[in-house]
RNA sequence: GGCGGCGUGGCCAAGUGGUAAGGCAAGAGUCUGCAAAACUCUGAUCAGCGGUUCGAUUCCGCUCGCCGCCUCCA
């Protein structure tokens, strides 16, 4: 069974065959730290994550680096902008690089929060100013660039396939209709790959053109041919990045080295609020802190999961919270094939055993299946729905047999085990070795089955809506009472 | 103006040339002291109009609506 991925560049999915057996380098774009990371961040670092997990599952070697963008990164058109790093430091009057330290263990903290794998090499661009002007110098050699007063430029008629990626003809673009061209530039779609500074500007470094610091685009190509080699298996980004900067990358990169860049590009859905896209320069955002305040972590994970993505996701906090409802059910799931396990068991139950069994192995093969078409992920989610239903099935017997119950706990194992796949995690949170709170509902509980037995519903109902209050809901069962933590 | 995408039941969301996964919500039933959870059952002809085809939601064309990129953004 082969593994297809939608390739930008084709506009097909393709299978993904590795330079090196068995090995996959991928690189995505990552994140300018000069704000808190948002829901779009959030939908974009996910996705990823699950296409890692995936392959990881699947026996691939992934060497996955992720960037950090810590300077170059212009607010405005790409010559007349200002550093967003250098911008907002200024207006809180600290350090450039006091900013840059903050908001990227801000950037950790909330992905760590989402269950989200830290990349294998998190290089920054401050770090790599050698391999930058290393790149440049090679491409002004090859005739591909060109120096204008201390800035250099990227010539996009050197390489005609300038294009290729987002599939846009340059002259059919209404590139430079607003600023037109800007001093030195040969071309309004010329980009700059190094820009001079004055001495005040703060992050400045030597080049053999004078003191200035890199563009954007340049950092990704010099970073992830360093630690990927200068061809490598898969390069992601949101689709806002397609344009212009994953298309430069391309241009600066293949016209330094010759041969193929990126093999397989992906590009990763925008989150809409409102039917706008939700970006830190519209300011209509909502940060991952919040998302995980209003719904937890897992449920906002489980949201980016239940969509694909490649398709635009608009958030509102209804479609969230109905989506925290859906993971429940499986929470659910495991919790009722724990509690199944442990009731007395009879012996036999081997023929429902098998079927079971054979509805897991059913169940885990759609999972890969809908995996292996480029990730489809809510169709894998599906899978767990399906196998969720058959072991709520049998777990809803009052009473176990000894095969059914080692058959739950198979079907409950591979539910845990294709959730982690996804980053998932169904299990009730474990309780601290010193948290009472377990210890005192049980106490309350069997308070309220003598309440019961005496037939003094009034004071049983009592004890149930109060927990409920606290948060703990409590469910009657044949064999005794259950309770679980509510959502949220 | 160019390029790309989207429009699937009340909501979210997959998908296929042969009469539409899954979830949430809703209704009915089972279970329960009542609930809750679970289980069973019920519901869409896929924006509109044409065309290709034995047959299209899926392919092509047009129309309408929406979005993204073309300037920063995951």
């Amino acid at each position: 069974m082969a593994l297809r991925i939608f390739n930008t560049l084709t506009r097909q999915k393709e299978e993904l065959v590795p330079l090196q057996p068995g090995r996959v380098n991928m690189y995505v774009c990552g994140p300018t730290v000069y704000d808190l990371p948002h829901i779009g961040h959030a939908k974009s670092y996910v996705s990823f994550d699950g296409v890692v997990r995936y392959l990881r599952h699947r026996g691939y070697d992934v060497l996955y680096v992720q960037n950090i963008t810590d300077v170059g990164h212009l607010t405005d058109d790409a010559d007349e902008g200002e550093d967003k790093v250098l911008r907002r430091a200024r207006e809180r009057r600290i350090q450039p690089m006091v900013l840059v330290e903050y908001y990227m263990r801000e950037y950790f903290r909330c992905l760590d929060a989402l269950n989200v794998l830290r990349p294998d090499i998190s290089p920054r661009a401050t770090g790599h100013i050698p391999e930058m002007i290393d790149l440049i110098q090679r491409l002004i050699e090859e005739g591909h660039a060109y120096v204008a007063e201390g800035n250099v430029y990227f010539d996009v008629t050197s390489f005609p396939q300038y294009g290729k990626l987002s599939h846009r003809r340059l002259d059919e673009q209404e590139m430079g209709r607003r600023v037109g061209l800007t001093a030195g530039k040969r071309h309004p779609a010329d980009f700059a790959l190094w820009k001079a500074a004055d001495p005040s500007h703060i992050m400045r470094w030597n080049s053999p053109w004078g003191p200035g610091y890199p563009g954007w685009h340049i950092e990704c190509s010099a970073m992830s041919m360093k630690y990927l080699g200068e061809t490598f298996d898969i390069h992601g980004a949101g689709v806002d990045n397609l344009f212009p900067h994953n298309e430069d990358e391309v241009a600066q990169s293949e016209a330094a080295i010759h041969r193929p860049f990126a093999r397989i590009w992906m590009h990763n859905g925008t989150v809409l609020v409102d039917g706008e896209k939700m970006s830190k320069s519209k300011g209509n955002f909502v940060t991952i802190d919040e998302g995980i305040q209003r719904h937890g972590a897992m449920r906002l994970r489980f949201y980016v999961m239940n969509s694909h993505y490649r398709s635009p996701l608009g958030y509102t906090d209804a479609a969230v919270a109905e989506a925290g409802r859906a993971f429940e059910r499986l929470q659910i799931a495991v919790q009722s094939a724990a509690r199944y396990r442990q009731l007395p068991a009879a012996p036999g139950g081997d023929a429902e055993a098998g079927a079971l069994r054979a509805q897991i192995e059913r169940h885990r093969q759609a999972f890969y299946e809908a995996m292996d078409d480029d990730f489809n992920t809510p169709a894998a989610l599906a899978a767990l729905f399906g196998l969720a239903t058959e072991m709520n099935r049998v777990t809803a017997a009052p009473s176990a047999s000894v095969a059914l119950q080692e058959a739950v706990g198979q079907a409950s194992q591979t539910l845990l085990e294709l959730g982690e796949v996804l980053g998932l995690d169904f299990r009730p949170p474990a309780p601290a070795a010193d948290d009472l709170v377990p210890r005192l509902v049980e106490l309350l509980l069997s308070l309220r089955q003598s309440l019961r037995q005496q037939k003094n519903y009034a004071a049983a109902d009592e004890i149930r809506f109060r927990l409920q209050e606290l948060g703990i809901i409590v469910e009657d069962r044949p064999e005794g009472p259950t309770w679980r933590r509510a959502a949220g």
